[in-house]
DNA sequence: TCCATATTTCGAGATTTTTCGATATTTAGG
DNA sequence: CCTAAATATCGAAAAATCTCGAAATATGGA
């Protein structure tokens, strides 16, 4: 857990909203025929609602993924991004046991 | 609460660490006799455990103020800084509502 | 093999953050 | 009023981050 990285990785709105919004498959096109049934939103998807050039998004997921906060996983030309639930979890729980005071 | 100021507070370690050390009195040396009664800790005291220059930890402490996790209080020359506990912990509840994946 | 598509990596200019020393401000005390 | 002490603010150089387009890489299919 490097909270360094992690924090830093937080340090950016659109960084934060794209990880709100792979909590939701939803939140993106539907996925191919041929990926429905994999997890995961590819980097175009990402892309499309971020607004920002791809190598912008794919910096941005490498840095997400650096932090713990999303895996990679590679399907032909695509690759998956998911949320890494137990990681941002115990990120969460780390955050919450430096900052608060705990009796 | 603002999330982009608070995030961006903490994305640096020395800051946070200020933040721990506040957790408790006895992390600083011995308040003078007159100040004994007082909560917080003045900038002098937190800028010879932060070992970095005067101007910087003023910055800090006015950064982490401006994000809502510390207050500031004078009290004749000096400028007693203290954990706000209550903003603290919003802000805890928020990153975990925000991050988190909640049922 | 050659091409098209998806993604990553690279290089660079623009912007932001860091951190300092110098200066300004505030207050206590003589 | 004048000085000293504590802190805040200012201005600037160095470092880091942001963001892009171009180029490189990886893969699947004709």
């Amino acid at each position: 857990m490097d909270m360094e990285r992690s924090i830093a990785a937080l340090n950016n709105p659109i960084r934060r909203k794209i990880l709100e919004w792979l909590k939701d498959r939803a939140n993106f096109p539907p996925a191919l025929p041929e990926h429905a049934d994999l997890e995961g939103v590819c980097v175009g998807y990402i892309q499309e609602k971020a607004q920002l050039s791809q190598s912008t998004v794919s910096n941005y997921m490498g840095l997400l993924k650096q932090a713990g906060f999303v895996t990679a996983e590679r399907h032909g030309q695509w690759t998956f991004y998911r949320r890494n639930e137990d990681n941002i979890r115990a990120f969460v729980a780390a955050m919450r046991t430096e900052l608060q005071h705990l009796p």
